[in-house]
RNA sequence: GCCGAAGUGGCGGAACUGGUAGACGCGCCGGACUCAAAAUCCGGUUCUGGCGACAGAGUGCGAGUUCGAUUCUCGCCUUCGGCACCA
């Protein structure tokens, strides 16, 4: 239009300006904010103060989409805040112990401080690069004695106040490389190294009493409002509460009694089995006089030790021939070994009652084990007590009966039919009843429910001393020991009686040797024999250090402490109370639980030994989705995949824009296509973050991350859309450009305005409410965009060049250089000055606010929809009235025809929204 | 297996508290500019039928509640995240 026409002339004389050049615009910006240190922040009580925090890196080597994605969220609210006049700290550090170090050692032969340290002089560079304004006058590195040395100390602490035990505990042992390996290192139950078969094995560590903060945990829960409703059911059923009771089984003959643990009491009588661990003392004993037991344990030693692979392995157990005896009817009871059953979760032994939980109904049903009914659905229960169980000749009764609360699909009412009998069958042929109902078959329990079943018998084995109530927790306690080289050492000295002393606080840190070279797979300072001797802090004597090394979760979870106040002495000093808790934390979902657990359970920590004074330490959290691609691959003649990066490919459409197919670049054969998937190095379609910013410039790289979907969803990278944002910056750039070098135009006059100018300043005014609603409440960056593209868009068609057209023009750039600058922070701060302003962005801090002035409208329109379709659309006054409405809706002609002989039944007016005529 | 999410045009997504489904961007189609191309600008673009006015269908699938459902309820299907180095 007329203002675009006006670019194409000015573009030769003013090129300087009218070309957007991300590469010197972002360098200018850059150069500004780290020379003025803008960003550095210190406790400030005259104002509001806001810590964002996007969790920290891991060095593995260059960025990659995720960070970008993260940190970009973070530097968008980090900023916004900011505009709004507050106290903003954004620190951002280095989470740098870990596996990958290692296995870059080995790989490499390079020592994993040296890579490390590589890593993040090259990784800091490249947030730089991005415009995150951090202090890095805060930055943290935990692989650095500075840092671990705080953490070595608070585990000495909390030994000596009873928050840390030794224990043994199965790890996944590769019998090949002689070694510990963590989950992810099993492939398919080998090791990913060796491929060895992997094996159970049992060895000493060191645990924190996480449990003894499980309920405070839970509780802690409902104290979050800013939390993500996933994240806190993910949690609570983490933490697992439970409550149910604890009852002693007598073994036939001599022996220890077992004790089970159940929250289903009301089904004792169906018990038909008891299975144990494999682990189990009982099960141990039975092996040493059964060949067959003794091989079914070793059976269970085998294979990796994660969840999810023993919860989908196949149910197996062999009979111990040992008979427990029922603590109510006295009856003998076979003992099984179960593979599902596992040692460290309750007492390592379960009862089986197959009538009333599929699992061990799936057991029975394999072992034709005893299946009893002790529960019936209420239908069932009143069917029985109001025909008897045989309901011959009551067909309708017992429909009616049956039919109110459907107990089970199987069991139909018909004449003649034994009512129980029909649901054992059922039970037994199509799966457990696991519903609560009333107790049968269950002698002096019989029509209970659940509840009074429950008590009667907490207070029956109360009183015998056989059993007790008892509250039972999901949550494991968190074991800190790694077998591993890379981490922090855990401060701890074994007498030569092999009692564990905490190392004195006068001898921390015990320092992590750096300058080391890996033999094999084993730790450097496991291999080393000189490196664990020390004396003992009793008495001199001969001692021998630990040679185990932290959970890298233990860094990462007080961190964020650390930041509020760097160069403490201690842990952290009063300044951490100026700052925590975090008021916006940023990671992925991947994160939910471990980290975030952890997490909270060390600020607890924390704060009950005086550092902090809250009992959370984050208010907010968002949790960003993952970064995906589309691959491409070719099959190859071994059936392997050969995958190609997106970058090299060229995609084919058809005239309606249907994707027909790809093809190489490099040799022009087609590619098929894989489908999305998360950026791997595996799938090779990674986008490197780098390469965009060097072809588009950071701002569009950020534009486009925070554009292409809401935060908490996954972000499909797509070049073509980030070309859209480079554009989308290019217009605004010129656009602006060619406004200012307009004349100068008055203030806005609001009386003086035509209806075409109020127009644009309303839906200047309505951006700003609505961006400012996106960027705050919502978190909805990616409308907030949306609309400013809008507002640029209508702007262009403001052909208006009166004096008060470019006045209101102008206070439409301003807005949009302002709305944008949390996102594209580089531009915004050119455009700034571009507009005239002396003082630069940053320091005018001014987040726009809109005038409700501007925002009224004389008219609204409404839908007319008739029984529910869309039939037309009035405009009406905005005071009109409802009667007002609904006559002007049944006046509308293109709502007449389907209003033409019917009868019209109800008219439902909802203000400003819809009218709909029901006919 | 368990826990937690997500499924809407050719694609990413929008519709916030149950009220005009498809904002915005990409892609595609057409046009302008150009010797030509690129870039840029303008217009169109859910599907089906119809020259058209228009009609009908449509938010993973199947039911339900409601004047009205992408949104609420129930039951499925598919995909994704987590499962503690160890229920």
């Amino acid at each position: 239009m007329a203002l675009r026409a006006a670019i194409a002339g000015a573009d030769d004389e003013h090129s300087m300006q009218a070309t957007y050049d991300p590469r010197a615009t972002e360098s200018a910006a850059q150069n500004f904010w780290s020379t003025t240190r803008a960003f550095e922040v210190v406790e400030d009580p005259s104002k509001p103060k806001f810590y964002c925090l996007s969790m920290f890196m891991y060095p593995s080597g260059s960025m990659h989409m995720g960070h970008v994605r993260n940190y970009t969220i973070g530097d968008v609210i980090s900023r916004y805040q900011r505009m709004l006049g507050k106290n903003v700290l954004q620190p951002m550090g280095w989470d740098a112990f870990g596996l990958p170090a290692e296995n870059a050692a080995i790989k490499n032969n390079i020592a994993p401080a040296q890579w490390t340290y590589a890593n993040i002089a090259h990784m800091r560079g490249q947030l730089q690069r991005l415009g995150f304004v951090y202090d890095w006058s805060r930055e943290v590195t935990t692989c650095k004695p500075d840092y671990y040395v705080h953490e070595q100390r608070m585990f000495t602490r909390l030994m000596r106040k009873g928050l840390v035990y030794r224990k043994n505990s199965i790890v996944n042992w590769d019998p090949v490389d002689q070694t510990v390996l963590a989950n992810e290192q099993v492939i398919d139950g080998r090791g990913w190294r060796s491929g060895a078969l992997v094996e159970k094995r049992e060895i000493p560590q060191w645990f924190l009493k996480i449990t003894a903060y499980a309920q405070e945990l839970l509780d802690g829960l409902d104290q979050l409002p800013g939390w993500p409703d996933s994240v806190k059911t993910m949690q609570r059923n983490w933490i697992g509460r439970s409550e149910g009771l604890e009852i002693q089984f007598a073994i036939d003959g001599d022996g220890e009694p077992v004790t089970v643990y159940t929250t289903r009491p009301d089904t004792l009588m169906g018990v038909s089995f008891l299975s144990i661990a494999a682990e189990h003392p009982l099960a141990l004993a039975a092996a040493r006089e059964q060949p067959e037991v003794a091989s079914f344990i070793d059976e269970c030693r085998r294979g990796g030790t994660a969840e999810a692979d023993i919860e989908t392995q196949e149910k197996k157990g062999v009979d111990t021939g040992i008979k427990a005896i029922h603590p109510i009817s006295g009856e003998a009871i076979p003992v099984w070994v179960g593979n599902f059953v596992l040692m460290n979760y309750g007492t390592g032994a379960v009862m089986g009652v197959p009538a009333h939980d599929m699992r061990d109904w799936e057991f029975a049903s394999k072992y034709d084990l005893l299946i009893r009914i002790v529960v019936v659905p209420d239908g069932v229960r009143d069917a029985i007590r109001e025909l008897g169980r045989d309901a011959r000749d009551n067909t309708d009764a017992m429909s009616a009966a049956l039919g109110e609360s459907k107990p089970i699909d199987v069991v139909e009412a018909s004449a003649g039919v034994d009512v129980l009998a029909e649901f054992e069958n059922a039970v037994v042929t199509e799966g457990a009843f696991t519903d609560y109902g009333t107790l049968v078959n269950s002698g002096e329990y019989d029509g209970m429910n659940f509840r009074a079943a429950f008590d009667a018998l907490a207070a029956r084995f109360e009183r015998d001393g056989t059993g007790a109530r008892r509250v039972n927790f999901r949550l494991r306690d968190w074991g800190v020991s790694r077998q591993r080289y890379w981490g922090c050492p855990i401060p701890v000295i074994y007498d030569r009686d092999g009692n564990a002393h905490p190392v004195p606080d006068e001898q921390l840190p015990v320092v992590l040797p750096e300058d080391v070279a890996f033999a094999g797979v084993q730790s450097p300072i496991k291999a080393d024999p000189q490196w664990r001797k020390t004396v003992s802090p009793i008495d001199g004597s001969p001692a021998m250090r630990e040679t185990d090394t932290f959970d890298t979760f233990m860094e990462s979870s007080w961190y964020y402490a650390r930041y509020a106040s760097p160069g403490a002495s201690d842990i952290v000093d009063e300044r951490a109370k100026y700052w925590t808790p975090v008021d916006q934390y940023i990671g992925g979902i991947e994160h939910a639980i471990l980290h975030l657990l952890y997490f909270r359970f060390y600020h607890k920590l924390l704060r009950d030994e005086g550092f902090v004074d809250t009992d959370e330490p984050a208010i907010n959290l968002l949790c960003q989705g993952m970064v995906v691609a589309e691959t491409y691959f070719r099959e190859q003649a071994d059936g392997n995949r050969e995958w190609f990066n997106p970058a090299e490919v060229e995609v084919t459409r058809d005239d309606k824009g249907r994707i027909t197919g790809a093809s190489l670049r490099g040799d022009g054969q087609p590619v098929q296509i894989g489908g999305i998937e998360k950026m791997s190095k595996s799938k090779n379609n990674g986008v490197d973050p780098q390469a965009m910013i060097d072809k588009y410039g950071a701002d569009t790289v950020r534009l486009f991350s925070m554009f292409a979907a809401p935060p908490d969803q996954s972000l499909e990278w797509n070049e073509a859309g980030v070309e859209g944002m480079s554009r989308f910056l290019k217009r605004l750039w010129r656009d602006l450009h060619a406004h200012v070098a307009q004349p100068d135009h008055p203030e806005v006059a609001p009386a003086t305005l035509d209806d075409a100018q109020r127009t644009m300043r309303r839906l200047v005014h309505e951006t700003i409410a609505k961006v400012t609603d996106d960027f705050g409440r919502r978190q909805s960056f990616n409308t907030a965009i949306a609309a400013l593209m809008e507002l640029l868009n209508a702007l262009a068609k403001f052909d208006d060049m009166s004096d008060q057209g470019r006045a209101v023009r102008h206070e439409a750039f301003a807005a949009i250089v302002l709305l944008l600058n949390p996102i594209t922070p580089h531009t915004s701060h050119a455009l700034w000055q571009a507009l005239g302003h002396v003082e630069t962005l940053i320091d005018d801090q001014p987040w726009p606010r809109p005038d409700p002035a501007a925002l009224v409208r004389d008219a609204v329109t409404l839908a007319v929809q008739v029984n529910g379709k869309l039939r037309g659309t009035i405009e009406v006054p905005v005071s009109a009235s409802k009667e007002d409405t609904e006559s002007a809706a049944l006046a509308e002609a293109s709502v007449l025809p389907y209003l033409d002989g019917q009868t019209i039944r109800k008219v439902i007016v909802v203000p400003g929204k819809i009218v709909n005529i029901v006919v």
